[in-house]
DNA sequence: CACTAGCAGTCGGTAGACTCGAGTGCTACC
DNA sequence: GGTAGCACTCGAGTCTACCGACTGCTAGTG
């Protein structure tokens, strides 16, 4: 095996060893552990050399050597080419998208815990952006005096519904809907000015409002962040310098939109790992996020999400991701949900 | 100053300086922040008889008192007279309500964050329960070809909506529609064995169909906890015993109906507050719980609460619930929002 | 030249000894 | 009943010594 060869062997080691045990890794224990055909000494050079290149860090002069965040992106372009999950989680994954029938947003939250549980770290899911969806259908729906429901089915299977005020009799109301549909039927969400000319003042009046507020609703509604397994954060505290973090870190995932704008832009950027420092956002110091997009007729429908530690087992979180995420992306497919 | 009458004053004096500061109460510190007339040394006869008492306890020979379970529940019973919010937050809780227009479910949510935060704790709003609510109407709408909307609108204000698959023409949804508002209106969403008998026996199936999936549904969604600030309960590590406890009372939160079924339990015996080992709950054992019922035309529609450690300001906490239930009922009676 | 054996050196962690001071409990007294 | 005063207790902080886990280096080997 060749010197630079056998260097990556020994980050690789140190790393699988890091994650496992959470202690600094001495190069007696890589020996010990991997048959690398070389004495502990040779592990030593390595080391010190990783060291110098910015893979390796040491807590202090005399303990073994821990992964920087550099040594963990080596870690992850290298070594976790695409494990499959191991057939017990396989089938929990499975077993989980046969058996489940709930709404979207229920579905959606679920999905989140099953992976928090699949990676025991805290996971998340996001929907698309509100300007990405294509509106499937359209109506308003007199549900009480006074009262009209607009009911808006979306591109990937979500309905939003949102409750107007209007005095309007059925007919009129049946003329809205139909202006509605059509204002916003395969259009997108985006809070666009859309008109209706229905010949009727107090209809068209109705459907701007209802143009307004379905629009501004989904804004809303595709900002929110589904969370599972905030408590992985909580029992993950010793990754964290002090519980401040973990109390901030919590408090960033409850404001949701910081993290669901952080995850759209790392995935326009094709980025699906994210360690440590790469993160721009200080509560994410000392977290990494490891992502997959789900798909929902070939179009981008959302986001499947572990947030971790940097300490945390890679492939098995892109493995459980990306299993996560198609299995999600194949249930919403055929079926309005 | 009667003795007894002194000893309860000495009692509030610990609990209110604990409270504040977190540290053991010395006799000293009572007699310095308080006029009670007498000496410190008195107050340490007190005191050895409140610790009697089971109100006291001492975490090591030379150290000062903190309050037991008991001493709060003393305090609790007796010094919380109706006290009513900081006009600041008083303000701000009228601001809350008097300017948000959201969809119900995003307003409970809301509220617990609002809660949260004027308390410094954990919230919860916890819905009615499903058996509980009364159906204000109920309809099947044709959303798209094969697909079928079934909305009902409840007491509380809530809209349940669920979908269903149906081939069925429009004038047999407009059929079954009648048929479903009849079965269940004016009636609980309680897992009842309603029939339909509309004389085309598609529609009865559709309507059959819709009562058992609206049922089932409205179970699960009224089951449902609204959390706010759960990053306050990582902030207030340091008053449980292990970062442990922490991530079981997140698990437990993120569980919701064991949390759910607690909150009821707890009204229907009319409790207000909980304290530490009053809880059956395992986890719950260094929290307490306050509450305060939310109604909405003079009916029971939810509950409002805070969740934190034993060490909190009652007062406070007990004031901030009976200020946002009330706000909040009132917002929920008018509208069907 | 690549590797290794061996050994000195470094430094965190733990245990024990000591001190300091906060706060009590008790006793004698008013 | 209330108080002053004092001895006593015990946690917390500091210092020291020591152990042991690892490294880095040097000298040596195939």
């Amino acid at each position: 095996m060749e010197a630079a060869e056998r260097r990556a062997t020994v980050l690789k080691a140190v790393v699988e060893e890091y994650v496992r045990t959470a202690q600094p890794v001495a190069s007696q224990t890589v020996t010990d552990s991997r048959d690398l055909g070389v004495s502990s000494a040779t592990v030593r050079n390595d080391m010190t050399q990783l060291e110098r290149e910015g893979f390796l860090a040491q807590p202090h002069t005399s303990a073994g050597r821990i992964p920087t965040d550099q040594g963990y992106r080596y870690f992850v372009d290298h070594f976790t080419s695409a494990g499959g999950l191991p057939v017990g989680q396989r089938r929990a994954v499975a077993d989980f998208f046969a058996t489940t029938h709930r709404a979207l947003e229920d579905l959606l939250h679920e999905t989140s815990q099953l992976l928090a549980k699949l990676t025991s770290h805290a996971a998340v899911v996001v929907g698309p952006d509100a300007d990405a969806v294509r509106v499937r259908s359209a109506q308003l729906v007199a549900i009480e005096p006074g009262t009209v429901l607009a009911v808006v089915v979306l591109g990937n299977g979500a309905i939003e519904r949102e409750v107007l005020r209007s005095e309007l009799n059925g007919e009129q109301i049946a003329r809205a809907s139909k202006a509605f549909d059509e204002a916003i039927r395969g259009g997108t969400l985006a809070p666009a000015t859309q008109s209706a000319t229905t010949g009727d003042q107090a209809a068209d009046a109705l459907v701007t409002d209802a143009i307004r507020t379905v629009t501004t609703r989904a804004r809303h509604v595709s900002d929110h962040l589904y969370v599972g397994g905030v408590s992985r954060l909580a029992a993950e505290q010793d990754a964290f310098a002090t519980t401040a973090t973990t109390a901030r870190l919590l408090e960033m995932l409850e404001e949701q939109v910081v993290v669901v704008s952080l995850v759209r832009d790392l995935l326009d950027h094709g980025v699906h790992v994210s360690i440590g420092s790469e993160n721009d956002v200080d509560e994410l110091r000392d977290c990494s996020i490891v992502l997959a997009p789900y798909q929902v007729e070939g179009a981008l429908a959302g986001t499947v999400g572990v947030l971790g530690p940097t300490r945390m087992d890679y492939a098995q979180a892109l493995a459980a991701v990306a299993a996560v995420s198609q299995q999600l992306g194949r249930l919403l497919l055929p079926s309005v949900s």
